[in-house]
DNA sequence: AACGCACTACTACCTTGGTAGTATAGCGGC
DNA sequence: GCCGCTATACTACCAAGGTAGTAGTGCGTT
């Protein structure tokens, strides 16, 4: 299912659905508590956030009592992937290369991470011989790290 | 100079930015022409962009006779960097293999984009043994395409 | 000189993210 | 049975992106 939109999300809202992927369903209480240990905000802020949410179709939640147990309505991949094709889209027309090309060039970017990006090539240039689903790769395939 | 944050750029606003790194100096109906021809904005909606992109520091302009030729204040690679910085940060905590990994797990990216990633990543290597001020390695030493 | 066109200025309005106060309701304890 | 705590509902605001109408103004043309 694909949930409305999903670049074109705040600060907060990013934030709360990660902690909703971390810690799964969860009271508003929770939640907030979770936020950013730096700021805090009010308890109904968060709620508020949460509603507003649940009518975009980001979170969903279940009622126990009178608490409501929050949980996130769409994955973590998605989000990520969205707002990151939504980039690579309206910054290089959708050439990924260009993106990396990009922040090779004007990022720091440890030896590290350079030797990780290599090996992920790599690892993608030989499955791509054999196609397959987007995000299927099993993790016991991934190059080590 | 570090113009005022420049990630939450909106949709127009990068275009309209886009239209004056591609032409330089223009005015407001030359901008407006040259947006997605898909959508036509009024004269005016155009105008008022530029307006309040100039307020933040995004845009200046200079008058000639009646005329105002705009003309982007922030640099592209600037822009660029800022953006992808930001969600990079956000998304995975600054780790850009993280980025990379995930954009090459659940993109399609052809096997021509592969190799140019390779080649950047090889390149950038080399040139990480003698390191020089970001963004300033010359065009002729850029991999070819 | 007058007219109209083209351009800028001002104002307005809608949406959405973000933030929070106030109102209401139900549950637990005394 | 009432009190208060606390969780949700409602309402309100502000900022900023986006969109555009209307008002004002000056230049060129006739």
């Amino acid at each position: 299912m694909k949930p409305a939109t999903v670049h074109r999300l705040g600060q907060l809202q990013l934030k709360i659905l990660q902690v909703l992927w971390a810690q799964g369903e969860s009271t508003v209480a929770s939640v907030q508590g979770s936020l950013d240990e730096g700021r805090d905000l009010a308890y109904t802020t968060v709620a508020t956030m949460l509603r507003k949410m649940e009518g975009r179709g980001l979170v969903e939640h279940r009622s126990e009592g009178r608490l409501f147990y929050y949980k996130a309505k769409v994955s973590e991949d998605d989000v990520t992937k969205g707002l990151a094709a939504d980039l690579v889209d309206r910054l290089f027309s959708g050439s990924l290369s260009d993106l990396v090309s990009h922040l090779l060039t004007t990022q720091e970017v440890s030896r590290d991470e350079l030797e990780r990006i290599e090996r992920l090539v790599a690892h993608r240039k030989k499955e791509s011989s054999k196609p397959r689903r987007p995000g299927s790769i099993p993790r016991s395939e991934m190059p080590g790290d």
